[in-house]
DNA sequence: CGCGGTAAAACTGTCGACAGTCGGCAATCG
DNA sequence: CGATTGCCGACTGTCGACAGTTTTACCGCG
């Protein structure tokens, strides 16, 4: 083991911090945490030791339990009382349910963008659409995804409702944990450009109709890209609780 | 200030334990601080000391700060490096931003809900008015609110997709923030009870279209009653960080 | 009387330690 | 030989304490 403090971790996708100050090491360990479960470092329903995660990174355990409990918010980790966390593993209902949501969140984004779809928007999603072409192009998997993925954050921004972008972000999050199910299927490169392109001519079009079918299209082609590669693979989770269905309140 | 331990808050909404475990002491703060918060013992915009916090409550800080980061997650709390937690508050904006998101979940909700609209749903969905109606009529204001939202949560629920579901909690959260300003704005009983019946008229008709008017009149009115509801009361929040809209990965 | 600077107080971030609990293993009994 | 029970190790939940930082109060000076 002996893994080097956090400072030193390397974090080729980590996000851009173009302030002066460092955060503080929940944050961090927390990024560590995340960028360690999309990896796969951690598999899918693997219980997560603070003992052994505060030796590795050098800090003490109440830091790794914030954090830990920041990701079981974010749903990638799950908590069991007196057990620990375990890396959360999502079965084929529940991708769906995301991917549903996802359908949701993005419909009503692109109702209200093309409400009020000014240049700077234009400009920006086109922008964004030629980056993510030359990621497309690329052999980074993991890129692709970030960047398709910072597209739909665009127009999620754009759309002009804070709560519905973190709602989405909140969800991306849990998306991210069948992340490397999909950079290995490696989808066609133009397949993603054109589907990005057909979203910005229905947003050109200022037609709610075209809109509507342009990102149904397109998330639908995402749904069943990652469904199907899930097939078998990450069911698990839990049987053991037989008391979910009550609703609680 | 002397407030009892945690054990011996009154929740006449809280979920059923059935168990003869107690919950850890981090959700207990957690539901303690989230009734003081809902129930304005804690203004708006008012920072939480840890240390008041964990003397009041008998505990030491740790679970506090858990407890706090997991409400931080809900939107009900908002944390500061090196300051502190304070209690969110909600300007007029966000306050649109969240009926717009609920708008969203409802619409998306309703619609997977038609489709699949089993005896089972429907009963539970009338006897849940039924009980509203009984609320409504008392002068309870906050059962009233619950009542409500859990007739809501209902219909989220029988619409079949989990992940949908717990993004309308993580919104009902931020929604009881304001909660007290509906209490007081005291709406008229019997309008509460129809705008309810024509819910399940129009899941009774199973027209998507009749579905999708009822849900937005209904959440209209609401937004309209608490918009007005808080006026100028509640925005303060902050004007210090100028650099939020550069759009952070 | 107002203002700037300094020092003290209070608070947060982090740490190490202790106690209760859970899971696994082995010894024992049927 | 299989099931049960007691024990042991490991781990989580919680606590008190220390260090660095922010806020506040106070004091001198203009």
């Amino acid at each position: 083991m002996l893994y080097p403090r956090v400072n030193a971790m390397a974090l080729p996708t980590a996000a851009p911090r173009p302030f002066i100050q460092q955060q503080n090491l929940v944050e961090q360990v927390a990024d560590y945490l995340t960028q360690a479960i999309i990896q796969q470092h951690f598999l899918p329903g693997e219980r997560l030791s603070e003992v052994q995660l505060s030796r590795d990174l050098g800090v003490s355990r109440a830091p790794v339990r914030e954090a830990a409990r920041l990701l079981e918010s974010r749903g990638l980790l799950i908590s069991k009382p007196r057990r620990g966390f375990f890396v959360r593993a999502l079965n084929a209902v529940e991708l769906e349910d995301v991917f549903d949501l996802r359908l949701c969140l993005e419909r009503h984004a692109i109702h209200r963008l093309v409400e009020r779809y000014t240049p700077d928007a234009q400009r920006a999603l086109k922008q964004q659409v030629e980056v993510l072409c030359e990621a497309a192009a690329s052999n980074d998997g993991t890129r692709r995804i970030e960047e398709d993925l910072q597209f739909h954050r665009l127009m999620l921004h754009y759309a002009g409702n804070e709560r519905l972008l973190r709602a989405f972000d909140d969800l991306t999050h849990e998306l991210r944990l069948c992340i490397t199910l999909i950079t290995k299927t490696h989808e066609a490169p133009d397949t993603i450009a054109t589907s990005h392109f057909k979203l910005l001519d229905a947003l050109d079009s200022g037609s709610p109709d075209a809109c509507r079918e342009a990102i149904d299209y397109h998330i639908g082609v995402a749904r069943d890209f990652v469904v199907k590669g899930v097939g078998e693979t990450g069911d698990s989770s839990d049987e053991d609780s037989a008391d979910e269905d009550v609703l609680p309140r």
